[in-house]
DNA sequence: TTGTAAGCGTTATCAG
DNA sequence: CTGATAACGCTTACAA
C-alpha cells in the first residue's frame, strides 16, 4: 500500500478490481441492486466498504447530465466580502484565533460577544433559506449555498453546479440571471413580477401596507405618515406604493418626501431624521420598508432623546425575531419566510407540479402588533 | 432553434463553434486569460455570454480531482423526514399549500405561526452552520449542506460531493466516518478526543460546568443538585463529569440518579420529575446538558404548577437565543457557536494551517447568568 | 498564440 | 446476469 494509494479517492476500477468484476457490475451493485445477483453485489458493497469508496458525484453529475443539487445564491448584503488571508476579522476588527496552538481558545478571542446579536442574525435571508433548506432535506436533494457579489461569474459557477437556482435578486444579478435561465430552472424570491422565464415567490405587499395603514390610522388616529426606505429595491417600491394606495383609502396622505436609509446603519438617516426634529415636523408615524429600517431609526431617535411610541410610532417590515426582542417590540407585518423558502425548493425540484409555465407564488404577510405602535404587546 | 438546442446546457463546443476557436481556447477564456491574446479572449466571453455559457462544475470537477466545495453535513434532528409527496407537513398536519392556483395564499395555510418558535430555530446546529457558511463565503468556497440518518449511503453521497466534510456526529456515523476519513479531511464538531485521524472542533465542556457549579454554590448556596439529560451524547458524558468534579470540588455531592429527557418532549422527564416532586425529593437545581432539556423541564415543572428560581433553580447549557427569550430567562453556559463553525471551515480550506497532524480546536465556553437561577437576569 | 488529444470516474447501451 | 465500450464536459500537456 503505497503513500499515493493510501489517499487516493478509491475509484470505480480499485472496486472492480477488489470485488474481481467489471466495473458495470459496481455501477449496478449501487444504481440497480436489482439488476445483480446477490452474491456479486454482497461481494461488490464489500468491497466498496472495505476500500471506503464513495461515488463521485463529479463523475457522476456529468455521466447523467444533472447534479442533484439545488442551489440558493444570497448576494453579499450584511456581509463585507472578508479577506480570508488577513489575521483580522474584518467585521469585528478582532483577530483570528490560532487554531493550531493546542490548549484551551479564550472566550474573549472569538468576537461572540459582537456576534451574537439578534438583529444580525436570524434576518429575513436567514428564514428563507431555511425553509428551503428543510424542503430539501425532506425531498432528499443536498443544497448548495453560494454568495458573490452578484456578478456574471458567481452567478455563473453557481449555475454550473445546481439543477434549479433560487436566488435573492439585486439589481446586477438580473442580467446574468437572464442569460442562464432557458437552461435551469431559476426562482427569484421578492422580485416583482416580470415578463421573464423566472419563477418568483414573493409576498403581497401591496395587501399588507394596507393592513398595516388601517391599523395605524383606525386604531390610532394617525394622520400624518412619512416612509423610511431605500427606494432602490422593487420590494421598497411597492410597500410604498401600497402604504400610499391603503392611507388615501382612508382619507390620509403619505409625505411626499421618503427618509432615506441604508439598511447597513444610519449614516444617512440621522441627519434626515435629526433635521426633521430640529424642525419639528416629526410626523406622526415612520413606516419603514423593513424591519431593519426601523431599528436603525429607533437607535437614531434614542439618540436623540425621543422613543417610540410615545413620541413617534414606529413600524417595520418583514417581521424577524429581532423585531420581537427589540425595545420598544416592533409592530411589523410579517412574511411567511419558512413557507416561502420551502415553496422555492419544491418548484425547482419540480414536486410543485409542471413547470411549463413560471409560478407566480404570493403569499399573504400578517399585521404583527406590538408596542412600538402605540399597541400593548 | 430546436426544442432540444433551446434548453440544453451549453458546453465548450458550443462557446468554440460560435467564438470559431478551438475548445482549449474556451477553456482558457475563463481558467487562464493571461495565455489567450486580448482579442480572442474578448471573442470567447462574448459568445459565452450569447450563449448563456455556466461551466459544467461536474465535468471541471471531474478532470480537476476537486469540487471545490466545502460540505456541512447534519443529521435528522428535530427534523422528521416528512414525506414529500405527502400533501400534509407531518410536522404541522397541516397541508401544503397549492403553488399553482393562483391568487395569494392566505396565512393560514403557512404554519407560520406554529413554525416561527425560537425554541425551534437558530438552535445549537444552526449557529454552528452560520459560522461554517460565513467562512466559506470569505474564502470563496461554495457550501454543500446535506443531511440525512447518518448512515453510510448519506454521508457516502455528501463525501462524493465535496472536499471537506463538517459533520455533527452521532454514533451512527462514526463507522462511515472511519471509512471516509482517509479521502477527505472531515472536521467533528463536539466530539470527545479520540486516537482517529479526525479533525475535532468543541467546547471546553468540563470548564463550563465547573463555572457553573461554582456559581450555583457560591452565589446560590446550592447544594443539592441533579443532572438531567440524555447519556448518549459524549457532550452529555463530559458536561455530567464536569459537573460532578466542578461540585466535588466545593464539597457538593450531585446526585448519582440522572433524570432522562429526550429532546423531542418531556415524555419521559415528566413522570421522572413528578414522582420527584411526589417523593418531595425535588433539589435545589436541575443541571441540563443542553437548553433543549432546560426548555423541557421548564415545561414540566410548570405543569406540575412549579416555577424556576423560587421552587427549583435549572440551568441549560449551549447558550442559544431561545435561552435569552424564555421565560425564566435561562442561566446557561453558552459556546462559541460561530466562531466554532468559522474554525471548522477554515480547517477544511487549507487556511488554517498545515493538517499533517489532526487539529483539535478546544473553545473556551462562557456562563451566562440570567433569572432561571435566581439572579436579577 | 492556438489546436489536438488524452484523461478524469461515472452511467448506459450494447453484446455475450 | 455480466462485461466491453462509448459518451458526458472540462483541463492540461504537448504539438503545431
Amino acid at each position: 500500500m503505497s503513500e499515493a494509494d493510501a489517499t487516493r479517492r478509491p475509484t470505480v476500477y480499485d472496486v472492480a478490481q477488489e470485488a474481481k468484476v467489471s466495473i458495470a457490475s459496481v455501477s449496478f451493485a449501487f444504481r440497480r441492486p436489482d439488476k445483480l445477483s446477490d452474491a456479486t453485489r454482497e461481494r461488490v458493497l464489500e468491497a466498496a466498504r472495505r476500500l471506503g469508496y464513495a461515488p463521485s458525484a463529479a463523475a457522476r453529475g456529468l455521466a447523467h447530465g444533472r447534479t442533484g443539487t439545488l442551489g440558493l445564491h444570497a448576494f453579499d448584503l450584511l456581509l463585507e466580502r472578508a479577506d480570508p488571508i488577513a489575521e483580522a476579522n474584518p467585521l469585528t476588527g478582532l483577530s483570528r484565533p490560532r487554531l493550531d496552538a493546542g490548549g484551551v481558545i479564550p472566550w474573549n478571542q472569538t468576537d461572540d460577544d459582537v456576534l451574537s446579536d439578534p438583529r444580525a442574525f436570524p434576518l429575513y435571508v436567514d428564514e428563507v433559506q431555511r425553509g428551503f433548506e428543510l424542503e430539501c432535506w425532506a425531498l432528499g436533494r443536498p443544497v448548495m449555498l453560494s454568495s458573490g457579489a452578484g456578478t456574471d461569474v458567481s452567478v455563473a459557477d453557481t449555475a454550473g453546479r445546481v439543477d434549479g437556482l433560487a436566488i435573492f435578486p439585486s439589481p446586477q444579478t438580473a442580467p446574468a440571471l437572464a442569460r442562464y435561465a432557458p437552461t435551469i430552472p431559476i426562482v427569484l424570491f421578492s422580485a416583482a413580477p416580470a415578463d421573464d422565464r423566472h419563477h418568483r415567490v414573493r409576498v403581497d405587499n401591496v395587501g399588507g401596507m394596507h393592513a398595516l395603514a388601517d391599523h395605524l390610522v383606525r386604531a390610532h388616529g394617525i394622520r400624518d405618515v412619512a416612509f423610511v426606505g431605500r427606494m432602490e429595491a422593487s420590494d421598497t417600491v411597492e410597500r410604498h406604493a401600497g402604504l400610499a394606495a391603503g392611507l388615501a383609502d382612508l382619507g390620509v396622505f403619505l409625505r411626499d418626501e421618503v427618509v432615506d436609509a441604508t439598511v447597513r446603519g444610519e449614516d444617512d438617516l440621522v441627519p434626515q431624521l435629526r433635521g426633521l426634529i430640529a424642525d419639528g415636523r416629526l410626523p406622526q408615524a415612520l413606516v419603514c420598508a423593513t424591519d431593519q429600517h426601523a431599528f436603525a431609526v429607533l437607535d437614531a431617535l434614542a439618540a436623540e432623546g425621543l422613543r417610540a411610541p410615545d413620541d413617534v410610532v414606529v413600524t417595520g417590515f418583514d417581521g424577524t425575531l429581532a423585531a420581537r426582542l427589540s425595545s420598544p417590540s416592533l409592530t411589523t407585518v410579517r412574511q411567511p419566510m419558512e413557507a416561502m423558502g420551502r415553496a422555492a425548493a419544491r418548484i425547482l425540484a419540480g414536486a410543485a407540479g409542471p413547470a411549463d409555465r413560471p409560478f407566480d407564488v404570493v403569499f399573504e404577510p400578517r399585521l404583527v402588533v406590538r408596542r412600538s405602535c402605540g399597541c400593548r404587546g
